[in-house]
DNA sequence: TAATAAAGTTAGACTAATCTAACAATATTT
DNA sequence: AAATATTGTTAGATTAGTCTAACTTTATTA
C-alpha cells in the first residue's frame, strides 16, 4: 500500500513529465525530471526528494539512477494516474453536488484523492455520470488510469480577429480562478479576440457581450479550440 | 490542527466513555477510562497510550493526571464528536447515495471522517437532508457537536409476548450486519418476542411472517423500542 | 582544459507514533 | 499487613518523512 507522502509524489511526476510539457514534447516523451525540479514542485528540499527516488525505485514506482533523472515506470504513471482520477472526480462531485465554487474545491480534492477505493471511485463515477472532464476542464483518466489529454490552445496562440471557445484552465490557483469568476467567463464560452497588441502583449477580447483587455498571465492561462481546429491540429486559428 | 492519530484517540475516548455505558452510567457520568482499555481498544500497547495521553493533556484535550484514568476535556469531548459526525454523514452519503452495502459502510467511513472541512461537513449534511440517523440507527452528532442519544432497549430486555420496533444495531462487524440482511431484517422493522428459553438464553422471534430462534449473541446486538416505551424509560416493556 | 557554477548525495539530527523490556505504583486477596 | 496481581510508566529502539550542512558529481563557461 503506498503512503499518502508516495502518492503526492508519483501525481507530481505525472504532472511534471506528462501533463505539464504535454504540447511541448508530443510523441517524443523526454518524460523524465531532475531532482532539484522535483523538490521545488513539491516544496521540500533536493535531499528529501533524493532519498525518496531510492525508495520509490526499490518500490518500482521509478526508474532512477545516482545522479540521474527521476521517471515513472508504468506501474508508477498507472497509481500517478489513479490518484489523478481521484482527484478530479472528487472535484466534480463537490462542485455538481455539494455546490462549491471552482475555486475550492481544489484543496478539499487534495485530501479527498487519498482515499483508497477502487469501488468507492467507481461509484462515484458512476453517480457522476461519468464524466469526461473536471469543473476546470481538465480530462480525467479511467478506471485504468488511462487519459486522452485532447488537443488545446491557450488564448495567447489565437490570431487577430479569430473566435474559439474556452475549454478549461491552465492555472488552478484560487486568485486566478476568482479573477475568471469576476469578469463573467466560463467553460464553453464563446471568445473573439478583437486586437493583439504586440507592443505590450495585451488582447482585446470579447465574449457574452462584453469586452475586456487582458494581460498574458491571463491569456497563457485559458484554453481554446476554434470552430475549426476541433479535429485538425494543422489549422492555424 | 490535529493528527489522524489525534483524532483517533478522542473518537475512542468518546465511544468509550459517552457511548459505550450510556445506558449503565445514566446522569452521574463516570465517563473516564484506564490506560488498558483504551490501548486494547485501539489495539496498541498500554506504553503507547500513556505517551499519548500526556501529549493530548498538553494540548488540553483531556485530563490525566500520572498513574489516574484518562478523560476527555470540553474541548476534546467536541473534537471527538466532531471525528463522529463526520464518520457517520459519510456513511450515510455512501449507503443512501452510493448504494453500498451497510456491512461496507463503516471502513470507508474510517478514512473519509478525517478529512478537516466544517464547510464539506455541512454541505453534505444538506445535501443527505439533515439526517438524524446513520444507516446503522446511531445518532448523528450536530454541527456543534451535541448529541442526543435516544432511549433504547436491547431485544434481550425485551419480555416475552411483547412487539417492539428495530431501531439500530449495536455491533457494526460485518459477520453480524450480514446476518441480520441474511435473514432479512431492517431498521424500522416490528419483532415480536414469541418466546425466551431461560435454559439455554435463546429467543424465539417473529418479524415479517417469519419465525426464528435466536441466540443473545443477536438478541444483546439489536436495539428496539416498544409501542408504550417511546416516550416513558418506565415502561416495562 | 581548468575554473566555476549547478545539481545531486550523504551524514546526522528531529518529530510522531509505535514497539519491547524492565520497572513502579496501585489494588486485591489472603 | 504482607503477598500477589493488576495496572501503568519509563528508557531505549524503530520507521517514515523531513531538515541542515558538508560534500561530490556533472555541466557550463572562460
Ligand atoms: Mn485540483
Ligand atoms: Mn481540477
Ligand atoms: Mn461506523
Ligand atoms: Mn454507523
Amino acid at each position: 500500500m503506498l503512503s499518502f507522502t508516495e502518492e503526492n509524489y508519483l501525481k507530481a511526476l505525472v504532472q511534471l513529465t506528462f501533463f505539464e510539457n504535454s504540447r511541448q514534447h508530443e510523441g517524443q516523451g523526454k518524460s523524465e525530471v531532475g531532482v532539484n525540479r522535483l523538490a521545488a514542485y513539491l516544496d521540500v528540499k533536493p535531499a528529501t526528494v533524493s532519498d525518496m527516488a531510492r525508495k520509490l525505485k526499490v518500490k518500482e514506482l521509478v526508474d532512477y539512477e545516482k545522479y540521474g533523472k527521476i521517471s515513472l515506470t508504468e506501474l508508477g504513471k498507472k497509481e500517478g494516474m489513479m490518484v489523478i482520477r481521484r482527484h478530479r472526480l472528487w472535484e466534480t462531485f463537490l462542485y455538481q453536488k455539494l455546490d462549491f465554487n471552482w475555486d475550492e474545491i481544489h484543496e478539499l480534492a487534495e485530501e479527498l484523492e487519498h482515499i483508497h477505493s477502487i469501488k468507492l471511485m467507481n461509484r462515484l463515477d458512476q453517480f457522476l455520470d461519468f464524466p469526461s472532464f473536471d469543473p476546470h476542464g481538465d480530462a480525467i483518466p479511467d478506471e485504468n488510469g488511462e487519459i486522452t489529454i485532447p488537443f488545446r490552445r491557450t488564448l495567447s496562440e489565437v490570431k487577430e480577429g479569430k473566435k474559439c471557445k474556452m475549454i478549461a484552465v491552465n492555472d488552478n490557483s484560487i486568485e486566478f480562478l476568482k479573477y475568471v469568476d469576476k469578469i463573467g467567463l466560463k467553460i464553453e464560452d464563446e471568445i473573439e479576440v478583437l486586437k493583439k497588441e504586440d507592443f505590450d502583449a495585451l488582447t482585446t477580447i470579447q465574449f457574452k457581450q462584453k469586452q475586456l483587455v487582458v494581460s498574458p498571465k491571463f491569456t497563457d492561462n485559458i484554453f481554446v479550440l476554434c470552430a475549426t481546429c476541433l479535429n485538425a491540429k494543422e489549422c492555424d486559428c
